[in-house]
DNA sequence: ATATATATGTGTAAGTTACATATAGGGAGG
DNA sequence: CCTCCCTATATGTAACTTACACATATATAT
């Protein structure tokens, strides 16, 4: 059941958001862009997120702010208050050597996931063309 | 947060059950394994239906009888008693034009989804290699 | 009789998403 | 000064999906 939001609604495209909530992927996403991004803050993750989005939707940033505190009550992440620069303060946080032993486990499962989806697929197609 | 079922939990192998309530694509699975099978039941259904799963948990079996129902519902599925034969009675499910059309969108939808996905990995692996 | 396989469902807690809303600092323009 | 917009963090809530347990009934094998 579609909602709202969507940037391909008003175009005549098959949409990610036609079918139902798909699982967006948002924590492996965050830690890839703390990964790469080193220390970061939310804001700054969440933009860069969207470079990531499997959905047309893009990342919720309210869900990358909630994965942030869940990542970090489970060690995964380390977190300080920035209080010296200007502008709204803002949280810091920065992958831990467990936090990047957990991203090693999401790229296992990733790989197992896309190389089941593509089957999905293929079958998909398969199953039309008749 | 991983809860008890599964088939790799025993084993030291990444699962994707550990992760979370990763989404199964139970609907698209359901829709071909109709196309293939022509006119099917729910049980018939969910046994073709483990082949492509895409976790390592399988398919729930109550997800594919309310997905069918849903799919009714939706006028995707048509849907009859069958009362002849020995055995418990069941339900005979067709895919209806709407519903072959609607597994099409699914097929747009599911190729740029895995091509998105592909991407991550790609980043999850470059981001961990450095 | 008991167990097992077939067959169709429901119940329920937990996890995730979509979207709205709240709060607050700072800069630009009228 | 007021308003608007951007940055920045966060919560509220309904809808959706899943995991797993459980209920029910028929037929067959042991």
């Amino acid at each position: 059941m579609p909602r709202r939001k969507c940037c391909r609604r008003q175009q005549n495209k098959p949409c990610t958001c036609e079918m139902g909530n798909l699982y967006r992927f948002v924590e492996p996403i965050v830690l890839i862009c703390l990964a790469r991004l080193g220390t970061a803050h939310g804001y700054q993750i969440a933009q860069e997120a969207q470079q990531l989005a499997v959905t047309h939707a893009g990342v919720d940033v309210g869900a990358v702010y909630r994965t942030l505190r869940k990542l970090d009550e489970r060690g995964f992440v380390s977190s300080e208050w920035e209080t010296e620069n200007s502008g709204p303060s803002r949280r810091l946080y920065t992958l831990t050597d467990s936090g990047r032993s957990h991203l090693g486990q999401w790229s296992a499962v990733l790989q197992e996931f896309m190389e089941s989806l593509a089957e999905v697929v293929t079958h998909c197609e398969k199953a039309l063309g008749q």
